[in-house]
DNA sequence: AGGCTCATGTAACCGGTTACATGATTAT
DNA sequence: ATAATCATGTAACCGGTTACATGAGCCT
């Protein structure tokens, strides 16, 4: 129920549609949690049900009409428990699927493994320099309160910048082993 | 089906049993895949289904029966063809519930965020040192072709290792800007 | 005319987790 | 005795993905 969470987090900063939280995780999450549409909308359902958080229909004219949910007090409760709960043990292991094939890597020749290991370097590359252009979108912001937030936003974006070059560093080792591998076949 | 190609990678190196591959897959690929044994016995089944692999029944008497799998022609060709296609898109974004939260730190005082955050960097060193003691296990096997499997299990013990190293640092920066604040406060 | 943005959803499916169930042998 | 290891599975559930459906208004 991590999206829950994820969702009573941006809720708690303001009303929004379901709409508009699919737009927040895009812009914002999607490093480390992107989430489709049809979730969203089933986790507010859901949501609605525990009542944690409350929707109201907002009729317009000039646009389809949409449901702006706003956090309830049982909601907040329940997001800061849950933030209050601190690094679970889990937070050190992660799922990838590209480094289980890096694992069975040696069933390929080196040259193969060379090149999927320069894709996803490039891969990486491009993500940094996309990665470049947003942190000024976090930028600055007036009260203190909100520069007390972006803070934390700030920690994010670091780490993604941290991990994606720690990446880059690793997959050139990788690629000069295996290079020296094929030169002394040679 | 990604546990599924685990699965195949592993019989491509020997038949095994599931029991084997739970073993298999926790002293290996548990860093970046980690897998139930329940998920496993209904993964080898619907592999057995696919004609991916090949199960036998051996009768023991001073243990249970156990079933071995062998990998067949077609598990080869679809394992291979998994491989060849090489880094998918998605190789560079991960879900961490943990990154959502420290997101989500500015509804914390400094002070509980930066105990969050001293959790996980305590996590992430007891990780490191149980990973030293790891490379040896890995160590060293005698004819080429297992040299050279070797390789790439050294390419994903190095990965994880750079990987939690990056998340000490990155987590020793964030506390020291909370200690900072919070000096600022006083 | 065609495509984009706003806006909300359903249905089928799959991958994975948690908990439970069984039962023999072997080591302490 | 009792704990660990060997060995295989089922059932309920949940979180998430893919694909599909609808429809109005705005921009080019």
């Amino acid at each position: 129920m991590s999206l829950g969470f994820g969702i009573l987090g941006f809720l708690n900063y303001g009303p929004m549609s379901g709409y508009d939280l699919v737009k927040a995780f895009e812009s914002s999450l999607q490093f480390f949690w992107h989430a489709q549409n049809s979730q969203i909308y089933l986790e507010l359902k859901k949501l609605e049900k525990k009542g944690y958080i409350d929707g109201e229909t907002v009729i317009q004219s000039d646009r389809p009409n949409k449901k702006i949910f706003s956090i309830t007090e049982a909601g907040k409760r329940a997001f800061m428990d849950w933030l209050a709960k601190g690094a679970e043990e889990d937070a050190t292991h992660f799922k990838s699927a590209f480094l289980m094939k890096v694992f069975f890597g040696g069933n390929m020749p080196p040259a193969q493994s060379a090149d999927m290991l320069r894709k996803f370097k490039a891969d990486c590359e491009t993500y940094l320099e996309k990665m470049g252009e947003t942190p000024d979108s976090i930028g600055k912001y007036g009260s203190n309160k909100e520069k007390y937030q972006t803070l934390y936003w700030q920690f994010t974006v670091d780490f993604g910048y941290c991990f994606i070059k720690t990446c880059i560093e690793w997959a050139a080792r990788c690629i000069q082993k295996l290079e020296n591998l094929e030169n002394e076949m040679r």
